[in-house]
DNA sequence: CCGAGGCGCTAGCTCTAGCAAGCAGAGTGC
DNA sequence: GCACTCTGCTTGCTAGAGCTAGCGCCTCGG
């Protein structure tokens, strides 16, 4: 057992036979690497991302995999972009980083980056309001956004705030 | 094969034999029962609500299972809380219903929901838009919540959406 | 009656996420 | 030298996500 060389860190030095049969080899590879290129990049994009926190943190990955709650050779396939981790083991990554989920969450393509930011994000989190009443409160956030955008600055606005105003209000009360 | 009964609606049946073997069972069962129950609570809500969306939409599982790319007898499995969808089949589902896929993560319990107050705070703090913008936001936001207080339930949202959808949008565009 | 089409569901299967057990290598202290 | 601790990784396994094939039931039209 001792005696058979593991390939735990044989890798770099197996490399190097297969980099002469690896020339024949490449030129079919490449066919095909391209169209998994596409897929595994934003795979990478979240375990090279964990690993960078995880290094700027200064956490060898065994320290994560603990505070995390994850085993730490899964942590590893994650990081080396092997395996495609599920959004809860996500949250647990985040909450051993100290970060926030979303931001993994984004990263591994579950959650859409929100330019708008807190207004759309939150009514759209809001478990109060029903799917409908969110399309129109977001509908009604855009059309006041697109106003400003043709009102100009907000210099320009407060004149015709003033007059909207008087009018407005009563209309909503009545 | 015709001769064997299916048990595709032999479920109530089936019932009845579990009942008398039960009572014995029961008793255990209830010292696991509980600390499973939190779990799948959180599980049911998630299919509980897909159903309820679907039914308020007024589509089968199958029409829904086909517009969201999913099989339909996973789907029922879903709906009925016996699987828990990933994340990207739950996005899947979203897009099928025609909701945002937010707010079946937070329902999942992959994402958290934001606080009441959230929705406010980001409408009052949100720099594109002017003063009276803000309150006619809030004034529709706070009208839907009171219009669901009225209503009970998501799932008897479904008169009242129709009701509001049809009467909010033409107030707002005067 | 039949067949066709729809409905929601059962059963069995495949694939992979996530784990435990263990490896080799590096560093430290005796 | 040894033993110990740490590091990141390999290997093999299991559970369950998600699928296909097909069931029984219902409605409709010929």
């Amino acid at each position: 057992m001792a005696t058979e060389p593991r390939r735990g860190r044989g890798e770099p030095q197996s490399a190097e036979p297969t980099e002469r049969v690896g020339q024949a080899v490449e030129h079919v590879g490449q066919v095909v690497g391209q169209a998994q290129q596409a897929v595994e990049h934003a795979v990478e994009d979240i375990g090279s991302y964990i690993r960078g926190q995880r290094e700027a943190a200064q956490v060898s990955l065994r320290q994560l995999a603990r505070s995390a709650g994850v085993s730490n050779p899964y942590l590893s396939q994650v990081e080396r972009g092997l395996r495609k981790p599920s959004a809860e083991i996500l949250q647990q990554i985040a909450k051993g980083l100290q970060i926030s989920a979303e931001a993994l969450y984004v990263r591994a393509g579950i959650l859409e980056e929100r330019p708008a930011g807190k207004v759309t994000d939150a009514v759209l989190t809001d478990p109060t309001l029903n799917e409908r009443q969110k399309r129109v409160l977001l509908d009604v956030y855009e059309s006041f956004r697109r106003e400003n955008d043709l009102a100009g600055p907000a210099g320009t606005v407060s004149a015709a705030d003033t007059a909207g105003a008087a009018g407005t209000p009563n209309e909503t009360r009545k």
